[in-house]
DNA sequence: CCTACCGATCGGTAGG
DNA sequence: CCTACCGATCGGTAGG
């Protein structure tokens, strides 16, 4: 009845969300292949051993990062935002959802994007993703009808370059210095409705 | 003098292009460091250790790669086009180029990509990239300078989701089927420079 | 290019 | 019986 995990009390041990929040953290750095369980001990200053103790394995770690990315992703989708209204309204809703989701959880989000199907695991997360892409491609293709979206691009090839935009921010983004999730999706959302050129060029 | 590579002439063997081409192809599928030199040897049809007998090992068969990619954007960078007329125009031209050598070199673009600088091989073509970013960022500085570009974006940030945008073409391009690399050039200049809201919206 | 191997390290598990 | 691990080692595989 006093603190969920004793170890914790006397600034020892780990629990479940610090593991996966440090070896997700390494993951990124050196990638999921790279990372041998030695390493992932190392940055938890435990031995290799005692990883066990608090996952079945190194492929469940990586099946719980996924799915902490994943679930953001899918919590948006379910929301009412995304199905009521002009589309292009909801493509513009669910664009600044996404650069919220992939800043807020940007770990878990570049480790869910550099996953190439390896393993069951990866291949599971990567139909869940793919699922989330057609849904994101449906509503780019019915602002197109309503013909909110200009009619002489693909709206399969606009729905790539989207994600591409968006996806790259896993790349570079640094939550420490440079724009906020808001700035952000702002710059994003201009460029990409209103483009690059200089209203008066 | 008959043939350059003797087992070539029996219908067996491989010369270095095929040997590069091929271990690119599955390093692409499945990760470099989650491909290993076994799956190589299944791929090539020959034994792991003969793989020994056409590169010096692993990580020179990731070098060899990532330098087909690299020297592809930097001929673009020594191009006298890249350094002469309005920076918007050099711009288009850098990013027609960009798609084009992303296109035709897809394999190798792709790996270099996915670099995560885990050996001195993947860091030195890591800051390579790094170069070839502030060339073109630089180019986005010079167009913002000369009021080509929209003032009300961060020049850096235009870069970052430019780039996103181009190298996401690495995830999804079948050079198969789809759009050619002219067809992608035109639609990706299009969107990002007059944007995504149709004309009459 | 193959057969026969090496030093080391892989992800994972034993008893205590 | 429990939690939170440890030192040592398992059967296999890594690049060479």
């Amino acid at each position: 009845m006093t603190t969920a995990n004793p170890a914790r009390r006397r600034g020892r041990g780990h629990d479940p969300e610090s593991v996966l929040a440090i070896a997700v953290g390494v993951f990124n750095e050196r990638g999921y292949d790279g990372t041998s369980m030695a390493e992932l001990a190392r940055a938890l200053g435990v031995t290799k051993s005692a990883i066990y103790y608090h996952v079945p394995g190194k492929e469940q770690l990586l099946a719980r990062a996924l799915d902490r990315a994943l679930d953001g992703l899918f919590a948006m989708v379910a929301d009412p935002r995304a199905a009521s209204g002009a589309a292009i309204d909801r493509l513009e809703w669910v664009l600044r959802q996404s650069v919220r989701i992939l800043v807020e959880r940007l770990p878990y989000v570049t480790l869910l994007l550099r996953v190439r199907g390896n393993s069951v695991t990866e291949q599971a997360a990567l139909e869940r993703r793919r699922e989330f892409d057609r849904f994101v491609s449906h509503l780019v293709k019915e602002a197109a009808a309503e013909g909110s979206i200009r009619a002489d691009v693909d709206p399969a090839l606009v729905t790539r370059l989207l994600f591409g935009a968006v996806n790259s921010i896993t790349e570079w983004y640094q939550p420490s210095r440079g724009a906020s999730a808001d700035d952000l999706a702002e710059t994003l959302l201009t460029i990409i409705f209103d483009g690059l050129r200089s209203p008066r060029g």
